[in-house]
RNA sequence: GGGCUUAUAGCUCAGAAGGUUAGAGCGCGCGCCUGAUAAGCGCGAGGUCCCUGGUUCGAUUCCAGGUAAGCCCA
């Protein structure tokens, strides 16, 4: 017996029921237990933040790492789940800022370092138990009890070690950088904080005549929106393949883009002396605006820059490295000096002896501009509005600047990245050679450090006496170098920054720099820190090395996906993961990003309580490929819930029910496949055949196509399946028959809990547990910890399924035809005429004309070759075929086939096998393979029309026919009653019919058997008892009294 | 400004080595069933396959250029 199914329930009670029973029995542990010896697969996860409750996006990405994880188990791999929290960085200490007011970097210095660093621990933590509860509650299994942390000693010291690592090959150097920086906090900004603050802003926007060395009068136009930044001018850019002119101007000569002339001069064009090439000009000297200083390095003339553009300005750009990345990047390829005249607080600094000396540079613009006017310098002056980035905390312009970095040199070894990035399977293709492959190509040195206190420090320190610089590389190595370090010493700051070690070149001190790093390097170094390798744990680290399987969402590309693979890379020589499986974003139901400022939101928890997390899983994995962006509809899920979800549980309940019911032994007697019924061996060839797509699908990373399979398959199950099946499991006598259709639903709904499970692992289970393990004490605890099916190829019919699909395309037909005709399908008819069938197809429809009977309730199934007795019939040329064959001839031959006698060519067709037809002047043979018959609706009949055939209905009903319809109609009013009674469905009645219609009369007495059998009557009585249920009824529009009574069994 | 992606029914999505009647589910309408009831089933109406050019006998599909949306970068 099985356990009742309950129709009382809510999914979401049942899945905490199931919960528990994992919990208890340990199941997941159980999973990796009993594969502790088998082939690993590695999953990689991606540390999320605590710091902020989970949203559906995380839901999104946990449950795919979940699928592929239970997958693999149940294939029989050993698959290791090892949490991780990400905890450092920018986020965590602006939150804390928030919290304690703090805004900038002096206040944080006063509230004190070591009181900031212990906020920001308490912070990070702040929702891991939402996370905790959450990644339980959907089923994500994962081991968050022995989770790696990044602001773990532990971790902390193998990120110490992987920078080592760079540093002995040299790859961890000191330059600058320039970025986003708030002069007034004092700070440099994340590019997510600079994203917060754009607003409009006018700008000077000035065009300068740079005077040109060795060329009298001429000069060129340079154009600038930052006059601050001029004085600190070392080179001019040109875009190499645009044209440049050479135009006199109020008797001077200006160089600049051709296409600039336009914006510049409107319509008064001076006149063109002279045109260039950007490659023609370049090297030219010119004289420096300012005087900058000495330097060493040769300066002040033109260079090439892809940057350069020529839709504004005037294709002429004024290279300041110091101020920009691009500036930069063109400084270091030419050694052009760098020259910094502004110093951190945002004013200039004492070496420059102008005027604007002291200033903020800002405010001296305006000084700028009226030196270089003055000077005859200034061609033009105007105003710029452009979106342009303030600090979000403090409101002031941020300045772009160049800052004292710390890099790793990833560019020397991109061409290993590249490589590395050949080797990894990538979901969806296009991310390797596009989005990611563009990336490393455009690779830049990593900028690494970050002028701030809470992550990883920088474990270099300097010798105050000598300079000499040392990377630490462990904790033992910090104790033997130190002067006094703790035992227990904690590897952030400010602790760290305690520690001076002894300089080993000159005997100095030496001290910490004050930088921590990027936190993408934390968490970049998971493949390894996780394992506080090479400290500990050699072995783990070498069997999860790389990774198999890593996923998160696409805007990881620059960064977890990025770096993995450069540490990977740097330390290793081998990719970090070979399969990347990209999420993209979810928006909400408005098609809006989703945001707690729109209020669009969505809290998990409430689809989780509602409908449950099978059905958010279900609706996440087949709603929308999980790479394609996709908005978040609430009612995909109560969809989900009930096409799906519902259908699966009603087969599975009605299965129950009526074995139990019927006490029918499954496991026993079970009929060889070749002796089932036909609809049995078309189940389960649906099923193998489902088998394989699953799994190919699986291997794939093809999370949503392997459940929408299943999905059409249960709708299969239900619609086809049961649904023809249903008095095969109910009334019909013991035997072979019955037993086959139990044996089969059973291995049917086994395996599917099975296939199922990676993707609604409650839900499989609780049918697994109920179908097999309540039978068999031998059978594993949980679906989770069985195996996965694999198909039996022998069961395969794939003749058998196409015929069913083409034999249930014919009865669809014929449902259209009824439904036209208004008559109930509970009247019988004589026949229905198919028509435009193939040999093949008529054979088919033979074969499987029990399905067509029953279905439509027709007595005759009747082929006709006419078919234009019921349907319009048109030929055209088989495209396909004769497209290749005649070329342009194929539309002369479709107008002449369109206007022809159709029956007469029709008829040439059927007795020669071929036609002849006449088409612009030539003569074309055509056979039949050539010539499609078409078959278009025709007014006035009861027939179903599709492209090539039609099912017609014969609407004359007999005697017989009204007679059978009308017991019809009987047993359905009866069983009516039975269930407005409250019958049990296996009471016994007595009936009474009571009626002035002869037809009733007479349809009761010819049918007498099969209404008794189908009510499951025992006796009918002329008078109803007193305890009766009686109804007067209307049977096809005549009269009746209807009783019936349960009868007790003696 | 650059790179990548996406655009098919009211909504969510399939699909087509280029072939002339483009599919599903939901929603909507009509009907059926009630011995699967969080029901279920059948049928129907909904489409300029984003736009413009090109290639081709034929383009929603291939190519080019746009437009719109999204992400990343500058």
């Amino acid at each position: 017996m099985f356990e009742e199914v309950s129709s009382q329930f809510t999914f979401a009670e049942k899945e905490k029921q199931t919960l528990a029973f994992w919990r208890e029995n340990d199941i997941f542990e159980k999973s990796m237990e009993m594969y502790k010896d088998a082939p690993p697969f590695v999953f990689l996860e991606g540390p999320p933040f605590a710091n902020a409750p989970p949203g559906v996006h995380h839901v999104l990405a946990r449950i795919m790492k979940d699928a592929v994880c239970r997958y693999k188990t149940m294939t029989g791999h050993y698959v290791h789940r090892k949490a991780g929290w990400d905890t450092h960085g920018l986020p965590v200490e602006y939150q804390v800022e928030k919290q304690l007011n703090i805004t900038n970097k002096a206040e944080l210095e006063a509230y004190g370092v070591q009181n900031f660093i212990e906020k920001c621990k308490e912070n990070v933590f702040q929702y891991e138990q939402d996370w905790r509860e959450m990644t339980e509650r959907i089923g994500f299994w994962v081991n968050l009890n022995e989770a790696y942390i990044t602001l773990s000693n532990d971790y902390i010291e193998s990120v110490w070690w992987v920078l080592r690592q760079a540093w002995d090959k040299k790859l961890l150097y000191q330059g600058h950088k320039v970025q986003p920086y708030c002069y007034r906090c004092g700070t440099t900004l994340a590019s997510h904080e600079v994203a917060l603050g754009y607003q409009e802003v006018a700008d000077p926007s000035i065009f300068v005549r740079f005077p040109l060395k060795n060329r009298e009068r001429t000069y060129l136009l340079v154009w600038t929106t930052t006059p601050w930044t001029l004085p600190s001018n070392v080179a001019v850019a040109v875009g190499e393949e645009d044209d440049y002119v050479a135009v006199e101007d109020n008797g001077k000569t200006l160089i600049l883009a051709k296409e600039c002339l336009k914006s510049l001069f409107g319509d008064e064009f001076p006149q063109i002396v002279e045109n260039y090439k950007g490659s023609d000009l370049l090297n030219w000297d010119y004289e420096p605006l300012f005087d900058s200083g000495q330097h060493t390095e040769k300066s002040h003339y033109i260079v090439s820059g892809d940057f350069v553009t020529t839709t504004e300005g005037s294709g002429l750009v004024h290279i300041a490295p110091a101020f920009g990345q691009d500036d930069y990047d063109i400084g270091q390829k030419h050694n052009l000096p760098f020259v910094q005249l502004v110093g951190g607080d945002g004013k200039f600094v004492p070496e420059v002896k102008d005027v604007w000396c002291g200033e903020y540079v800002k405010d001296a613009d305006p000084m700028i501009i009226e030196n270089l006017d003055g000077r005859g310098l200034l061609f033009k002056a105007t105003e710029y509005t452009h979106q342009y980035p303030f600090c979000w905390r403090c409101d002031n312009p941020l300045l772009y600047y160049a800052r004292e970095s710390w890099f790793i040199r990833t560019t020397a070894i991109r061409d290993q990245m590249q490589q590395h990035n050949q080797e990894i399977n990538w979901y969806p293709e296009h991310i390797k050679d596009g989005r990611f492959g563009n990336w490393l190509e455009n690779n830049i040195d990593w900028g690494l450090s970050r002028e701030r206190y809470w992550g990883t420090p920088l474990p270099v320190w300097i010798c105050d006496d000598c300079g000499h610089q040392h990377c630490v590389g462990s904790i033992a190595e910090l104790k033997e170098l130190g002067r006094d370090v703790p035992d227990d010493i904690e590897l952030h700051r400010p602790y760290v920054d305690d520690v001076v070690l002894n300089c080993d070149k000159c005997s100095g001190t030496m001290h910490r720099i004050q930088d921590v790093i990027d936190c993408w390097f934390d968490s970049g170094c998971a493949h390894t820190a996780q394992w506080h390798y090479p400290f500990e744990n050699k072995e783990l680290f070498e069997r999860a090395y790389p990774a198999d399987f890593i996923s998160e969402a696409i805007d990881q590309t620059r960064g977890w996906f990025y770096s993995l693979l450069a540490t990977g890379t740097l330390l290793y020589d081998k990719p970090a993961y070979k399969n990347c499986l990209c999420l993209e974003l979810i928006l909400a139901s408005d098609g809006q990003k989703m945001s707690k400022s729109r209020g669009n939101t969505v809290d998990p928890w409430t689809i989780l309580d509602n409908q449950g997390a099978d059905a958010m899983r279900w609706y996440m994995f087949t709603g929308s490929p999980p790479w394609a962006q996709r908005t978040f509809q609430l009612e995909g899920i109560d969809e989900a819930l009930k096409k799906f979800m519902g259908t699966l549980q009603n087969v599975y309940s009605f299965f129950v029910m009526y074995a139990n019911l019927e006490q029918v032994d499954v496991l026993e007697d079970a009929p060889s496949i070749s002796e089932r019924a036909t609809i049995d061996r078309w189940i389960l060839s649906r099923l193998h055949t489902l088998i394989n797509k699953v799994g190919d699908d699986m291997e794939n990373y093809h999370l949503t196509n392997a459940p929408r399979a299943i999905e059409a398959f249960v709708e299969d199950l239900s619609n086809w399946y049961v649904r023809r099946s249903r008095d095969r499991f109910w009334g019909a006598e013991a035997g072979q028959d019955k037993q086959a259709a139990y044996a089969t639903l059973y291995e049917v709904l086994v395996t599917v809990a099975k296939l199922a499970a990676p993707f609604i692992p409650f839900l499989a289970d609780e049918l697994y547990r109920n179908l097999v393990v309540s039978l068999d004490d031998d059978a594993p605890l949980s679906v989770h910890l069985a195996e996965f099916p694999t198909a039996d190829d022998a069961l395969i019919d794939g003749t058998l399924e196409t015929d069913m699909t083409f034999t249930r395309d014919v009865i669809s037909m014929g449902h259209a035809a009824r439904n036209r005709s208004g008559i109930k399908t509970r009247q019988p008819l004589a026949d229905i005429t198919l028509g435009g069938l193939s040999e093949s197809e008529k054979e088919t429809i033979n074969r499987l004309s029990s399905f067509v009977h029953d279905e439509l309730n027709v007595k005759e199934i009747v082929f006709t070759e006419e078919l234009d007795t019921f349907a319009q019939v048109t030929l055209k040329p088989n495209f396909k075929v004769l497209g290749p064959k005649y070329g342009k001839g194929v539309q002369a031959i479709a107008k002449a086939l369109a206007t022809a006698d159709t029956m007469q060519l029709k008829a040439e067709l059927e007795t020669n096998g071929s036609l002849e037809i006449k088409a612009s002047g030539e003569t074309y043979i055509l056979e039949e393979s050539e010539i499609d018959v078409q078959t278009q609706n025709r007014e006035g009949f009861f027939v179903e029309v599709d492209a090539r055939k039609f099912v017609a209905l014969s609407t004359e009903l007999t005697h017989e026919l009204v007679l059978e319809g009308m017991a019809r109609e009987l047993v359905n009013k009866i069983q009516n009653m039975r269930k407005d009674a409250d019958f049990n469905v296996s009471d016994r009645i007595s009936l009474c019919v009571a009626t002035s219609s002869e037809l009733v009369s007479e349809a009761f007495e010819v049918h007498r058997e099969y209404i008794l059998s189908e009510t499951l009557t025992t006796e009918v009585v002329e008078l109803p008892g007193k305890n009766a249920f009686s109804l007067d009824q209307k049977l096809n529009g005549e009269p009746a009294m209807l009783s019936v009574e349960q009868v007790r069994v003696i």
